[in-house]
DNA sequence: TTGTAGGCGTTATCAC
DNA sequence: GTGATAACGCCTACAA
């Protein structure tokens, strides 16, 4: 079987190659009859076009890359890679491909894209976990490379397209079942405060108790995350001698897991929902905030084509996707 | 900053292109002297080879595919996660990039083979979830494509080269620290016979335990995979009226923590070994067997490497790792 | 609407 | 040991 190029297809259809690469790229310039012709030679031949010969010539090569993190503390490590998931089957139907990379840090991330950029002539970047003071969105900027982030720009300007879960809304959303299931003396379980994410978990919580009238700070503690440090947190919340909480909406999964063994340790009857909805809230039968993870990665593409779809720069687009509640058997 | 190609640094040394090519890829044909100042070229102007115009000279890209799976039912879909993560640090340390793809079935994924194959040269492919009557080996096999499994060819010969996980080791060190710790009847909970994996996991702990003289058929079980099953086959097991195990080994971790659950319920004290090490074991302190995911995926990029480094064929090499146990509080 | 001519950056071949 | 030349497959002018 020889390789088949452009070429051949040509000529067994009778025409110039040219003829042929119209028919590929902008097909509305050929006649009904010779598009039809020709591509009846592509079907036949199997024939293919050849990335790298048409990134020699184009400069572009079809290839979006996204860097692949260690499962940090492992139990909400699978966010990143249901996205992952997510992103190589949105990105397959819109015609790229996704390259994977690893990076220790910041620099060791922005020395990555040099090589990728110089190497692969990449298309586009995905970054994830944005952070505040991230400099890794401003080389990319400054160079004009395109790039789409899931996580808003915590702190810098909107200057480029981002998607991003409505973190918020979630912990909100928790809070109302909570409320709606009777409880009202309701705890939330978080991270020190400092981190986008984690200030926007517990906001969604207090915004929700405050519109019921029931706001009380000395609800909320703050803590690393980990089930041991939720355990304790939730422990020492649990064990106020005025008024406890009967429930408790945690910031993560880990948190929560935490907070239902003290709970269990107490004897106490203690509602939690956590959050990511990871395998172990799956596990546990723990009720969890659900991000949109396919979809996130989906719009994530569509905005990476939009940009890449040559024709003027258009503005940055921001889109913030509501997550949904998994109701389980803790809440 | 104008583009820098290999003529750029041909003029910056006052050589030819053909010199400064010699001296990226066969430095030994080049005189000490030459080379030296070339490289030093290289360095000021910052210039990397051009992958694409490489590949197609070459027809090789320097990159390896690798299929992305969808978390499965998430409780153990980690591994693969943790053996992508291993694979694309192992391949960058070799000069190699990731490319991800999806695919839904057998046949889905041969498609892709022979879409990626022709459209982007690459240059092997890493193949998991290996099985009985696997179409996608043979399929490559045929057509010469080079590739490594990671997981060995259940039932098929020994044809090309793959890494594997000893998992009848792992339910062996796990049975012998139970036996260690004084246990005598110890049950294990698996899957239904036919998945080599699986019977392997079975294998190591009749194989422990007939190696003590404590062989019974009857403290095992099989289920299918998840919490709730697990927990139902190890209530049956422990509900024995006569001598029921006073320890479990299970297939995976999800049937370990659905054991844990079902001897919570029943109030009975029972020691219990998940296998896989996720992220549920590391959040309730389950005990469990680890694999060498990092060192497995190293050592896929080491078996490609050697197929993709032109010279001779060699013989098909097969490597078996051992996994490890890891401690926690349930046994 | 179709065909022809060049060149993208690299490496293989073959002189020098 | 080094340098000139051609070719990989495609796309973008431009000419017909």
């Amino acid at each position: 079987m020889e390789k088949v190029t452009i070429a051949t297809v040509a000529r067994r259809a009778g025409v110039s190659r040219q003829t042929v690469s119209n028919v590929i790229n902008t097909p509305e310039v050929v006649r009904e009859e010779t598009r039809e012709r020709v591509r009846e030679a592509i079907a036949e031949l199997g024939y293919r076009v050849n990335q790298a010969a048409r990134q020699m010539r184009t400069g572009r090569s079809g290839l979006i890359a996204v860097r692949i993190e260690p499962a940090r503390d492992g139990i909400n490590g699978s966010v990143l890679d249901r996205f992952l998931h997510g992103l190589t089957d949105a990105a397959a139907l819109a015609g790229y491909r996704v390259m994977l990379y690893t990076a220790a840090d910041d620099a060791e991330e922005i020395t990555t894209y040099d090589d990728l950029l110089s190497a692969y002539d990449l298309d586009a970047f995905v970054l994830t976990s944005t952070h505040h003071g991230d400099p890794r969105t401003s080389w990319l900027v400054q160079r004009g490379v395109p790039f789409v982030t899931f996580g808003r720009p915590w702190g810098a300007p909107d200057t480029h397209s981002w998607v991003d879960v409505d973190n918020a809304a979630g912990t909100a959303a928790a809070t109302e079942r909570l409320l709606s299931t009777g409880h009202r003396r309701i705890g939330f379980v978080g991270w020190p405060p400092g981190s986008g994410v984690g200030d926007a978990r517990r906001d969604g919580w207090a915004r929700t108790l405050a519109a019921a009238g029931l706001e009380d700070d000395d609800l909320s503690t703050a803590t690393v995350d980990g089930v041991d440090s939720g355990a304790a947190a939730a422990q020492a919340l649990l064990a106020r001698p005025d008024r406890p909480p009967t429930a408790l909406v945690c910031a993560s999964d880990s948190l929560a897991l935490g907070a239902l063994g003290a709970a269990r340790d107490l004897g106490r009857d203690c509602a939690v929902v956590g959050f990511d909805d990871t395998a172990v809230a799956r596990a546990v039968g723990l009720t969890s905030v659900s991000q949109p993870l396919a979809d996130a990665a989906a719009r994530c593409v569509d905005l990476l084509a939009e940009l890449l779809d040559d024709h003027a720069p258009r503005m940055p687009t921001q889109l913030l996707l509501l997550p949904s509640l998994v109701l389980r058997q803790t809440a």
